[in-house]
DNA sequence: CCTACCGATCGGTAGG
DNA sequence: CCTACCGATCGGTAGG
């Protein structure tokens, strides 16, 4: 029988359980377990368990912050910025489920430091977005509206893509 | 200095903290400590961590099903039953605000057989949105959709409201 | 990838 | 509402 648990196994592995049970909920013994290997194995793959949950976290958060940026500093008018914005968000969100579940659902137990900086990551993403938003109005391709609240109803369909991907 | 810990004071400190830092990672000791308590005190107010989440869970549930089975049960037309769907929504989460936010957070974290029970009474819930909203389309009153698309679009809003009101 | 552990913490109980 | 605990579990380490 053949042992040999790949990294990308183990991740994998981790964000299913991650997704099912919660991150504080699933304890290294159910991945080992998940694995057939020894829960003292895990730590060849990962540092710590808060080292995984960090990397996983800014590995998915650090794309759309990229993806925003590059949209914001391209030369498209605000509205297809904003349809750019949309399809980066579905395309991640499909090719990335758990990593985006992981995301909306634990990054609270990230510690300090790293969770204001996650924090911090969140806001430039969201103003980013604001930012696109107001252009718009001002423009006059977009209507006058709040743009704090239509930045919130933007960025909640992320939420509502995940779920409706991961079924739950 | 009045010692002295009401039931409901227990009830708005477990809540809260169960929204800072989730339900599991949120301990008997944290809740006492904020308390001016033992951790063991506790156990006057609550039988189990497992059953103060219980009757929080189907505290709030319950409100959301007898709500929307008043609704059904009446004589409105489909538009004005979602009208008052979305109402009742809008009431429960503003009053109720982090039970909401246990709602759809910590959920997973209830043992069998409730939670059976818990997403028993969920897609009950579910199952009567979509019947309005087939009943609208059939009557002519709304457009042809996708009722099941249409129903995850009125339920998250609801996750849309609470997060709006507990700021995260 | 495993054996053999360990210190810390957690939910909870006994008995006032 | 407290003191005094306890068994179980958890993340993690030493040393192969």
């Amino acid at each position: 029988m053949e042992r040999k648990t790949t990294r990308a196994q183990f991740i994998a592995v981790s964000l299913k359980l991650f997704q099912q049970k919660g991150f504080k909920a699933t304890t290294m013994r159910d991945i080992a377990q998940e694995l057939n290997i020894e829960a003292a194995t895990i730590y060849n793959y990962i540092k710590s368990k808060q080292a995984l949950l960090d990397g996983l976290l800014f590995e998915i958060a650090n794309r759309f912050h990229e993806g925003l940026s590059n949209i914001e500093s391209s030369s498209y008018a605000p509205v297809d910025k904003l349809k750019a914005l949309v399809n980066l968000n579905v395309r991640l969100t499909v090719e990335y489920p758990y990593h985006v579940a992981l995301l909306v659902n634990d990054w609270k137990h990230l510690e300090e430091p790293r969770r204001s900086a996650f924090v911090k990551n969140r806001e430039e993403y969201e103003g980013m977005v604001r930012q696109i938003i107001q252009a718009g109005i001002k423009t006059g391709a977009l209507r006058p509206m709040d743009a704090e609240i239509a930045t919130y109803a933007v960025l909640s369909s992320i939420r509502w893509l995940f779920l409706s991907l991961i079924h739950i």
